[in-house]
DNA sequence: CTGTTAGCGCATTCAC
DNA sequence: GTGAATGCGCTAACAG
């Protein structure tokens, strides 16, 4: 049995209430001797606060809740999680947050995953590039859960920290085009991510918008892992008639269509430019540097945090805050040698 | 106000047992009529159950705490973490719990750390690559906090889930010698990571018994990330005297080292064999595929949090688990071609 | 079979 | 200035 103020009090002969405020140094004076003495046998006993009894009262917890897009095994292995993950833990670390990840709440069940958000262990939460269909997002919202999403749908009263994906997409293909190739293919991410969906569409717009040759043939599909990546590269390569660069949904995608075309013998970028999205770690270490867009993930998820935090605390809600992303210009992208 | 048990026992006329009773299914019977109209109520009013306030009761939170190696700005971007987190998570769902990550511990400040600790959140906790002077994990556990460690040092008293560093970096430099290396380097991870010591004395064990010859120069010393592995390869490497071969405390130096490798001009792995350390994701996309010792950090992961949740929940003490790594060899070792 | 009640550990209000 | 008492929401022992 772990000591509590009780015991404190009882071996003191002192009241709980005033063990309580000498622990904690207010809100009611306590003449000092009495501190020294209730602080002494705290020490002693090696008394532990209770934090769950003070959130049961105070009804703050200290802790910010965390969901991943989705729940299934290996989530964590994405590194545009380990990025907004990582921010997350800095800016919570300074407002003396933890964090509490969610594993198992359901996304296909709305409510058991509200439940499990509203149980009383977090103070807010983020969310994590929510998908389009995350009716859990907004029903926490409803239910006065503070929330924050990173990345991901915008979604109605929840405030977003996120890129603009159209503007991010029409860089690297502008890039390509001032380059001076025509032939562009697209290697788009999961159909239900709200950011794979707009970076297509940035693509597709910009293809008719300066009255290129498009070929759905051209346009591969994957789920941002750097398999599907190679698998789209193979079929779209494979083809007689194929384009001269590729832009891609995501870093991993764009480094599997990297590793693909070398193993095909293809030169990239002189057989092929690469362009990826996100500025991962890994778009740096790769066989040779990535042209990428940079999508601050970090820097993204801090500022949610914050505001998250700001708006706990009783200041003003948080407000969606969208960011023009930069195109980083790398090894992986040249002018086309065979147009 | 959240709408409570005693909201819907009000409503009904009943009280607020029958009421626990018919929304937890037991342990005592509910007439079927009874829990049928407290569903309907607990439902329409949007009920749901406090688990601060269960927790309170039960003693169980169905949280378990994870604590990283240190709490320092960006370790979340650490590989290694990432791997022992998905193994983590992926285990723990299916415990049905929830992971809390401790953000802002003092790990110079034992009694705060522990204190964060024994707060009342979780119900055992996961220490991921604990340094020597973690007194932390100790002194958690004989307070009877439910701990086991994933690699890192063997403490007093707590279970740990690790490979053997020794044998692993032993294969890695009997492969090079089989292949005919005797001038052998390598870069060290952190002085004060277990893990990182083992491999270099395993690596100091090999030189002296195989009578190869030994320069402290051909030692470089990092903090287990890739620029650092960059920095030792280039010191080790300018030298007019240079090692054949490299072996490094983990992947992420490897990848450095191999950077920095090819940047000098030297081919790999003509010129410099290299062998890292994790088999990382990373080790598996670089530039070339690199050879590595296997340390299933995942899976000691999961076996750790199977071994707590059988702890937590009554069995016997988790014991620790040693797992002889193997050597994976891929692209980046050769035989020397000037030895 | 069901209602009343005693805590869980703590912060805080109320009464002295 | 300090002790007693209340309640946070819930579970489970106890009493009827």
């Amino acid at each position: 049995m772990a000591v509590t103020i009780k015991d404190i009090a009882q071996q003191l002969k002192i009241s709980v209430s005033t063990v309580s405020y000498a622990l904690n140094g207010g809100p009611r004076s306590v003449p000092d001797d009495v501190k020294k003495r209730v602080l002494a046998l705290a020490r002693e006993l090696n008394y532990r606060p209770n934090r769950i009894a003070r959130s049961m009262v105070t009804g703050r917890t200290h802790t910010i809740g965390v969901v991943p897009p989705e729940v299934t095994e290996d989530v964590f292995l994405s590194p545009y999680l380990h990025l907004a993950l990582n921010g997350i833990a800095n800016e919570a670390r300074k407002h003396k947050q933890d964090i509490l990840l969610f594993t198992r709440y359901n996304e296909t069940d709305s409510e058991e995953m509200v439940s499990v958000l509203l149980d009383g262990r977090i103070d807010g939460v983020v969310f994590i590039a929510p998908h389009f269909n995350h009716k859990n997002v907004e029903m926490a919202t409803s239910l006065h859960m503070p929330c924050v999403t990173v990345s991901g749908a915008p979604l109605e009263g929840v405030a977003s920290f996120t890129v603009n994906n159209k503007v991010g997409m029409k860089a690297a293909m502008q890039h390509l085009y001032d380059l001076g190739h025509r032939k562009i293919g697209h290697i788009a991410g999961r159909d239900d991510m709200p950011d794979a969906i707009l970076r297509l569409e940035a693509y597709r717009e910009f293809i008719q918008s300066h009255d290129l040759p498009f070929h759905e043939r051209w346009v591969g599909y994957g789920e941002f892992k750097i398999n599907e990546g190679r698998d789209a590269m193979r079929k779209i390569m494979s083809q007689a008639d194929c384009p001269t660069a590729i832009t891609c949904g995501n870093d991993e995608m764009a480094i599997g269509a990297l590793h693909e075309a070398l193993q095909m013998g293809l030169r990239v970028p002189q057989d092929v430019s690469i362009v990826g999205f996100d500025m991962s770690q890994a778009s740096t270490d790769a066989v040779l540097p990535l042209t990428t867009v940079r999508q601050p993930v970090t820097d993204l998820s801090v500022a949610a945090v914050k505001a998250l935090m700001i708006f706990i605390e009783g200041g003003p809600s948080p407000e969606t805050f969208i960011l023009n992303p930069e195109l980083v210009v790398r090894a992986s992208t040249a002018r086309p040698t065979h147009p």
